[in-house]
RNA sequence: GGUCCCAUCGUCUAGCCUGGUCUAGGACAUUUGCUUCUCAAGCAAGUAACAUGGGUUCAAAUCCCAUUGGGACCA
């Protein structure tokens, strides 16, 4: 009971706590976004711990990517590695004696001994009672020798590992997202919690480091609700109090398994690199398991922050749906500042060698992207959208000239007419331009015939002919950014193949 | 194999706790129409779901049980 009143009186601390294996996940990501909003709902604080006592897999430049990643999507903590805190250090391989301390306590206890089997032993033995249909579980073949034994074979040097006794109980929390939950921790065996004094594993360093980072509320992704027992029993042997817990519903692959590589990108680098803007990434991530019972499915970070509710969080695993992504994608991207999605398309366009430093102005730059927009669905898109503005010859079969069933004749026709009305033409403005080609190819249809209304007669070999492509912007639109002199000449070109 | 979790349109979900207002709402996708030289964008409309079977109740998407299906974890 005294623990539940103290558990009610403490300060929200939360913590996302990934391993530098590899690069960020975007269900590692979402995990970092719910835990940072509930800590800034709840007036709270947001900690990263790096858990790298894995010291073959983890690398730092994991370490350092998974920083980079958090900062691009807004995610900030308020203690970590890099800025420090009261409750450091927040990397565990900087705290690999306080988890020494922990594991000498316990052994002393006798909580904890020493285990001298082999992997083949336990092998054989797990297969055994598989085949009898039993759970695997440790036998404790170890758990009782003698203090000499124990003595004898570390001083020999014999492989050991720690192994923690698991009191025959059930286990129940209740958890914020799922309620009450039972687990029978007598079918778990007694668990291996370090390898050695100096290599302690995953539960016993999560359970050391949430105890002395002080942290309220455990909110992780639901394959982690099976490991909640035995970190809840250690916490137990520890004299540990219980923090709450939160398992969020997983994201998944459209075959409704965890989401993982092979079935599409799960590098949060990977939507970085392609050009989706961190906006939409937060938007339809924190939708993926979650929303406010209202319609409203538009957010910021900042509005997040306030309208956040962890007891709504989804039970049931959500797919990860690519299309609502890049629809979110566009949104904020017809949404952006003409001047900033100019600056955010900049190294796109460079890196495929369409922009050159000096060679467009920033004005007619902001004038391609303001007129390919709303077709791009992630700023990479924005290379294809606009290469006919930077090269110089475009090249396209004649047939692309044709509208409906015109003739070579025809449309040669209609692109002398167009020659005709640029060329009189007073101010080069997209309004004069628009008005000029219209009341033309009105004029045109009823010359040759064609359905009145049908401007394509005009327009399409005109649009043909400027951009050498099936989809483009408006003619008009093009000829504005182009100015009269190209304009002019590559209608004299597409003439040319007539 | 064991344990645990989950189950509303193709997808994300509202509704479920506190049964009737649900002929089940929204969004993405899809289809159609409008706009239109193209592709987008925009606007309008349409198709589409309570996994199954039992209870409880005057009444069940909503409560209970079972089944089925999916997933995670352990190894």
């Amino acid at each position: 009971m005294k623990k539940d009143i103290k558990e009610k009186s403490m300060p929200v601390r939360v913590r996302f706590a990934p391993s530098p294996t590899g690069p960020l996940h975007v269900g590692g990501s979402r995990t970092a976004l719910f835990n940072y909003l509930f800590a800034k709902k709840n007036n709270g604080k947001f900690i990263l711990r790096i858990e790298d006592t894995d010291v073959k897999r983890s690398e730092q430049k994991w370490t350092d990517e998974i920083i980079e990643q958090l900062k691009w999507l807004g995610v900030q903590w308020d203690e970590g590695p890099d800025i420090g805190g009261d409750f450091g250090p927040y990397k565990q391989s900087q705290r690999l004696n306080i988890y020494k301390n922990y594991l000498e306590k316990f052994l002393v206890e006798d909580k904890a001994y020493y285990c001298f089997c082999s992997e083949e032993e336990l092998e054989s033995k797990r297969q055994e009672q598989m085949s009898r249909g039993l759970a695997p579980k440790y036998d404790g073949s170890c758990a009782h020798l003698s203090p000499e034994v124990v003595q004898k074979n570390l001083a020999e040097g014999k492989q050991s590992v720690i192994r923690f006794r698991v009191q025959n109980k059930k286990v129940k929390f209740t958890d914020l997202i799922r309620g009450e939950v039972e687990f029978d921790a007598s079918l778990l065996g007694d668990i291996v919690i370090a390898k050695s004094l100096d290599n302690p594993l995953f539960h016993f360093a999560v359970v050391v480091d949430d105890f002395l980072m002080q942290i309220s509320h455990v909110i992780r992704g639901e394959e982690h609700l099976p490991n909640t027992p035995r970190q809840i029993l250690l916490q137990e042997a520890l004299g540990f109090y219980h923090p709450i817990y939160a398992h969020l519903p997983l994201m998944l692959n459209a075959d409704r398994s965890k989401l993982s590589k092979r079935q599409g990108d799960v590098a949060v680098a990977d939507y970085h690199r392609q050009g989706y803007l961190p906006e939409a990434l937060v938007n339809f991530m924190v939708l993926l398991g979650w929303n406010p019972g209202t319609e409203k499915e538009l957010f910021t970070l900042a509005q997040l922050s306030k309208e956040f509710s962890i007891e709504k969080v989804q039970k049931a695993g959500a797919i990860f749906n690519i299309q609502r992504l890049e629809f979110l994608n566009g949104l904020y991207i017809r949404e952006k500042p003409i001047e900033k999605l100019t600056k955010l398309c900049e190294p796109y366009l460079k890196e495929a060698g369409l922009l050159v430093a000096g060679q467009v102005s920033q004005n007619k730059l902001q004038e391609i992207i303001e007129v390919s927009k709303t077709r791009m669905k992630k700023l990479s898109d924005i290379v294809e959208l606009s290469d006919l503005f930077f090269h110089d010859k475009p090249s396209y079969e004649k047939d692309l000239l044709k509208w409906s069933d015109m003739q070579d004749e025809d449309v040669k026709e209609a692109l002398l007419l167009c020659d005709r009305i640029l060329s009189d033409l007073k101010t080069w403005e997209i309004k004069n331009i628009e008005e000029a080609l219209i009341s033309g190819a009105g004029e045109f249809n009823k010359e040759k015939g064609y359905p009145e209304k049908n401007k394509g007669f005009l327009l399409w070999p005109l649009r043909a002919a400027l951009s050498g492509k099936k989809t483009s912007p408006s003619p008009f639109e093009i000829a504005a950014i182009f100015g009269r002199e190209k304009t002019l000449k590559r209608i004299q070109e597409a003439i040319k193949l007539l």
